[in-house]
DNA sequence: ACCGTTTTTCACCGAAAGGTGTAAAATGGC
DNA sequence: GCCATTTTACACCTTTCGGTGAAAAACGGT
């Protein structure tokens, strides 16, 4: 019917993730996303109409990712205790590497501009906090399902808060250059109550 | 000698850290600059040679207003448990005002690319990170010396580390948007080992 | 009144920004 | 083989960007 793509979609949504991972919405021209995505800018229009679409687009994308990353253990039916220590320790590992160094794509665009001006962005960025506060909220409760901790309803939703702000300070405080030990006491303090 | 300046100094620079708070680096153009600050391009570059120096300035310039609202009554001699409760109940009031909003400067350029790419940027956060936590170890040390905790030295580090953590995290979701009671969750869980 | 000095003002620069018009290239259907 | 359709490639647009040259304006010293 028409002419084939011959590029590899898949890669040029991740090279996008990066590019505004890298340098964040505003200082990621379109030079840089053609450079990183391998898409004349010609093609990224087409596909979504400008630069706050192409954005959008990897916002969601790196929200799937980061979520089935380091959300999915404490999404799953039978999250607990153990999960919760699990995955503030994998940040801890993760700030010593670039991976780390460079943050989370919706944490660190909640202090954009952008995040401000345009409500679709702010409310990925809502979502996205709420929906972490969501995750420790479900494997909290499994917990004191089980038997591994003592709390009232509102315990648990405070926990499930505090626990998310320590996630999103994790990535935060990695970003901005924080050593690995620095963040190990956070954590370790962070996960006193649940002892 | 020469011709007298007009504009009066203080506000311009006010002006210039409010238009960074409210747009970042990047976005913010000289344009924006001159709008804020009532000075002309040319005035702004004599003074501190390009937007990269503007830029600094506003950051020092953040820094010691936010430390001496923020960080003064912890880093006082007679600092205490009472003074790290009084600070982070603070964030909390703050975040449901625009202030609160804009989030902190310091804070917020930790994930400008301009961060990772000219030292003097990544270094004034990762120090501003460092005083944080430094004003929160010595009002730990107060508390445990009058008697109103029980920590070991290593004790102290790890709980203000995780205080300051808390503090960032106050400051990034408020500027997320997040609301005053997640916030206040966040904060009374966070005080718990104090009590 | 004149001079040296500094501030102020404004016009201007090349480069880079985001975005678009258009035609060649590559297919399947007929 | 030709047509309709879609992807690809490249040149090009306007606007805005950060940054600068140079002259007018406002003083104090003499």
């Amino acid at each position: 019917m028409a002419r084939p793509r011959e590029h590899d979609a898949q890669a040029a949504r991740d090279g996008a993730v990066q590019a505004f991972l890298q340098r964040g919405f505003a200082a990621t021209s379109l030079a840089d996303l053609e450079a990183a995505t391998g898409l004349d800018r010609r093609q990224l229009y087409n596909e979504h109409g400008d630069k706050m679409g192409v954005f959008l687009q990897a916002l969601d994308d790196f929200e799937q990712r980061a979520s089935a990353r380091f959300l999915g253990a404490l999404e799953a039916r039978e999250a607990g205790k153990a999960e919760i220590v699990e995955t503030l320790n994998t940040f801890v590992e993760l700030s010593a590497t670039e991976e780390g160094r460079l943050g989370c794509l919706l944490c660190n665009t909640s202090r954009e501009p952008v995040s401000r001006d345009d409500a679709r962005v702010g409310d990925r960025v809502s979502a996205f906090f709420a929906r972490i506060e969501k995750a420790y909220a479900n494997a909290l409760r499994n917990a004191v399902k089980v038997g591994d901790l003592e709390l009232t309803a509102a315990g648990r939703r405070r926990h499930a808060r505090h626990l998310m702000a320590t996630h999103v300070a994790a990535c935060v405080l990695s970003r901005g250059g924080v050593d690995r030990k620095t963040l190990r006491d956070v954590v370790t303090v962070a996960l006193q109550p649940l002892r």
